[in-house]
DNA sequence: CGCGTAGATGTAAGCGCTTAGATAGGCGCT
DNA sequence: AGCGCCTATCTAAGCGCTTACATCTACGCG
């Protein structure tokens, strides 16, 4: 028997005869045939595996930032789970920002038909180059990148629906907004933002502004520094760039005696999972990050197939959630519909960003 | 030029004459050529290439659940790091447990050079097929395995260095046991180890014992279950089989009043991250998580390298972390070693399991 | 000045699969 | 029975590398 004949049953798309099948079949049972994936992808010309390469880090605050790490973890089990539904694999690597990032993606490249790459792990005219070579999507990247597909999450709108909430139903006016590093487009659109919803009500203004390191330690450092300036002086709401400086915020407010959110409301953006264990459960912005695995891969399979697709941006919308942080209590908020499927979420009532900026 | 000699300038095995290298290596950087990964495989007839298997919990109690992922995806990156320097990619995939996981195994075997596969997720029957194929360790498994490589934390000292503190230095007296499911291995151990600590101390008795499903909310239905029994009855100390359950039963008792540790200690085992964040502070066992992904891949190479090796099993140590939960505070324990590398764990306490034990 | 030799490069045979095109059977028809 | 045609199967040509072996070049030596 052939080759040939073999690999027509294990595709079954040419015809073959139903004695036939059933000896291969048997044979194959028999003997736990697998067929070797090189010698497909290279028959194929089609790996029918993707790469995603994304920071590790490292550094002093790791232990903490570990929590960061959730992210990326998420990311991945939704890219894995969209590339499962269609048999295809995921090779994974990290990444250290700085090292040899491009040499790796490089060697990657041989070894997959197509690349998940996380925002910020190499340059522009890099990208640009492994660009040319094979199908890229990038992952959080900030909108502006050309020759690649983009899939990110709507910083502006969730943070619009969080601070406008402040203001709105809260009544709080003098808010104070830590921010993530400069270097981070995350952190960049989250401010900007945040200014708009300042700038968009006339009652509300800024009590000042410093910038942290998206680490919970840079998060206590900005509220000692909060709390130097003199009691008398502090804001009605404290805003954070992120979910881990939020935490180090309302770790430092509780050890100096400021009670959250009574005389200051401190929320934050991510929605990790901690958060809701704090005492008081935080106030956030959730961002769908399986989701974003899997609309970032779903684009990655399209232009895989069809490669002269246009290069395009595709925004992921954030949800608000509300625990007591910003001042909700289980009771409050009425109004706002509540999302059945947040439901569970230690009584957290979730809001679409998107109608709350509508509205 | 012939490709032979690219290859030899590649790979720089064979002599080259250094004009020519320098030729051959100009032409590559301007053709940023990189080369094909499948044909490399199929010449080589080795891909470089491992693949990580593990279990994707889904179900009711997801939402919690999520947190036991981070025991994976540690795991995942001690593998993805020790694979990254000799070189080698990482291949992953989930199976929910049921799912057609052999299928998917077999389909990875044909991509891959050995297989790192999670405890529990196929029979020992399909195992075996497996490993007659290629090269497995297996992550966490029960140590009974044969016919594979096993990598695994030591479920027994750390258990009993926890649960010897709690009767030593705390005094408690009345144990009660909550288990993870039978049919978990870990759960097994663990809980002979509880036994046996029992045993052990005669002045110390068993005040019951529960199954639970490793899950939070299994934790907070045990606790409920206690309570139901009598307020007069509480036992000294609840250990539980893991953090999950921990912060299930800490959660429960909060919300009945009873003080923990004042007047039941809670203990779990793990220490996943938010374990620190709770009121009162968790204390458990830490597991070497991605320690365990190094140990399981270095093997998983060693044994790909001489695949007639005998095949081992490697226990890893745990480490006994000590938070307020069992009754110590910042400054009690004066006496147990803490260890450097821990201290930055917010003031926990974290001795080896292996010294507790000795002693 | 021819030959031996060693170093540099080229040649070609796989690696295990897929697949287009060749071939071989079986059938119905005249 | 002989022909054509359709179907089931086989043959063989790649896929892009690695590598053993053949070839070629240049040099030193007798």
């Amino acid at each position: 028997m052939s080759t040939a004949t073999v690999s027509r049953v294990v595709h079954g798309l040419d015809r073959v005869r139903s004695s036939t099948r059933q000896r291969v079949l048997e044979t194959i049972e028999a003997l736990h045939y697998v067929p070797d994936g090189a010698a497909q992808s290279l028959s194929r010309r089609r790996k029918e595996v993707i790469g995603l390469v994304s920071v590790e880090r490292l550094g002093p605050e790791s232990d903490i930032e570990q929590m960061t790490l959730l992210f990326v973890d998420e990311v991945l089990r939704g890219v894995e789970a969209s590339l499962r539904e269609v048999g295809w694999s995921l090779l994974i690597s990290f990444v250290q920002s700085g090292d040899h990032a491009y040499k790796r993606l490089q060697s990657m490249s041989g070894k997959v038909d197509g690349l998940l790459i996380a925002e910020g792990i190499i340059e522009a005219q890099q990208l640009a180059h492994l660009s040319a070579r094979l199908p890229i999507v990038l992952i959080a990247g900030s909108p502006g990148e050309r020759d690649v597909d983009v899939v990110a999450v709507d910083n502006r709108s969730g943070t619009v629906a969080l601070v406008a909430h402040l203001v709105e139903v809260h009544g709080r006016r003098r808010l104070f907004y830590v921010a993530g590093p400069a270097e981070a487009p995350d952190a960049q659109e989250r401010r900007a933002a945040f200014e708009r919803v300042l700038a968009d009500h006339p009652e509300a203004t800024s009590a000042g502004f410093l910038e942290g390191r998206f680490s919970s330690p840079s998060g206590e450092e900005a509220a000692r520094k909060i709390l130097a300036s003199g009691r008398r002086e502090l804001p009605d709401a404290v805003v954070c760039g992120n979910d881990l400086m939020a935490m180090g915020v309302i770790r430092a407010f509780g050890a100096a005696g400021v009670n959250v959110p009574a005389d200051v409301a401190v929320v934050g953006f991510d929605d990790l999972y901690p958060g809701a264990l704090l005492t008081p459960p935080l106030t956030t912005v959730r961002q769908p990050m399986r989701l974003l695995g899997e609309r970032a891969s779903a684009r990655l399979l399209k232009r895989i197939k069809d490669p002269r697709l246009p290069h395009k941006v595709e925004l992921l919308p954030t949800e608000l959630v509300l625990r007591a942080s910003c001042g909700c209590t289980s009771e409050a908020v009425p109004t706002a519909a509540t999302k059945a499927s947040r439901a569970k979420n230690h009584g957290a009532r979730a809001v679409s960003a998107r109608k709350k900026v509508s509205s």
